[in-house]
DNA sequence: CGACTATACGGACCGACGGTCCGCTTCGTA
DNA sequence: TACGAAGCGGACCGTCGGTCCGTATAGTCG
């Protein structure tokens, strides 16, 4: 089961590519522009290393990806509050999403990289998978409080996965996609915390009566 | 400036190659996976021809598109209320954003298709600016409807172009992706009906109070 | 310390795709 | 009917993601 020990030079080459690429991705003007030989070029390496370290170029965004949101991640799941799972949900919402809207700001050819990677949808990427489940449950358990007990079908207990804040964490989501980033920041020419403000205040709205 | 009158046999190609495509892409299970080759084929038609005809292969994804969604383009133009330009804001806005969603799960490769062509990202298609303008506009109306003269700052008619509704325009356009729509059908299996409701529900709730 | 093996390396190579080019055909007109 | 322009087709090209295999090296064992 345990993974033989892996070669001294193996993982100091794969620091290397996941360096080159970052910085690749971080300069490019598009991340189509950015292809597997310059980043084997960029990073003194030969192409089939990249393939046998990663697989593809899907598996090779994602690993850089994976790199940069790591502390993110960690904050989310074991930090404090508002971010951690410490804070009550009214407030870790937006907060999470606030988070999420400052990372794609921050590396915004690299989330955009990702999304338009793999077979073409983002929705397929597992770290999507991983931010709506926790919104979802954070809106379902806003919902359970707001009512108390009352209101829904026959059933108490959540028998189904409750649709209503499924799709609600879909759509809070996607006002943060990397492309609309990207043409807010870039088409638009709106500032950084424009684009916060506008998003905390839509945030503010969805929540302002769940 | 009147284009030369163009030929029968150029004029019958072309519609051949949009039915040709049109074909292709609903079959496919991606549509990055329809060729420019295949189109032609499918076309009986030299691939040439397509590229002398439409440009490249945005160029032919637009044309498609734009043949497809005329009817729906001429009643939100043109045509009666809750879509057309006579009803009221509070109406017409989730008019518009079924008919968007519905559209969508009715084209749903081609709206794929045109959603990852050009540059990349859905928001340089002429078509998007177009809806997110008549959205915003509406918003922008129900805001001024909703606080007499009150609320914003000093200058009272508006210079800026509100920023809010502009915001709100884009996010709600953006619940209806369409990578989001194909992964609510195909990965979680909602339905139709289901997801329209959802959607629904969701603009009821941004619109709520406004 | 030297030999041996699993592991990793590199870059030539491949098939597919979007897009171009140019000689040939066909339409529409006089 | 003859002629020029518009249109056509498919061979051709450059690029890209991905594969393959002969070579080099790290790590281990005697």
């Amino acid at each position: 089961m345990a993974e033989r020990k892996a070669r001294a030079d193996a993982l100091r080459n794969r620091e290397t590519v996941l360096a080159a690429a970052d910085e690749l991705f971080a300069r490019s003007e598009s991340p189509r522009s950015v292809s597997m030989d310059e980043i084997a070029a960029a990073a003194g390496v030969g192409k089939g290393t990249l393939f046998r370290r990663f697989g593809d170029r899907t598996g090779l965004i994602r690993a850089v990806f994976e790199a940069r949101i790591e502390p993110l991640r960690h904050a989310v799941e074991a930090g404090p509050a508002p971010l951690g799972p410490s804070a009550p949900p009214r407030e870790r919402v937006p907060a999470l999403l606030d988070a999420v809207l400052c990372f794609k700001l921050d590396n915004r050819h690299l989330s955009l990289a990702l999304e338009e990677a793999g077979s073409g949808s983002p929705y397929q990427a597992a770290h999507y998978a991983w931010w709506h489940g926790i919104l979802r449950d954070l809106l379902e358990r806003m919902r359970d409080a707001a009512d108390g007990t009352a209101d829904g079908p026959a059933d108490g207990t959540a028998a189904g996965p409750a649709p209503e804040s499924d799709f609600t964490a879909h759509a809070l989501l996607a006002a943060t996609r990397a492309d609309l980033v990207e043409h807010l920041a870039a088409q638009e020419g709106m500032d950084r915390e424009r684009i916060r403000a506008q998003l905390a205040a839509f945030v503010g709205t969805v929540l302002g009566q769940g």
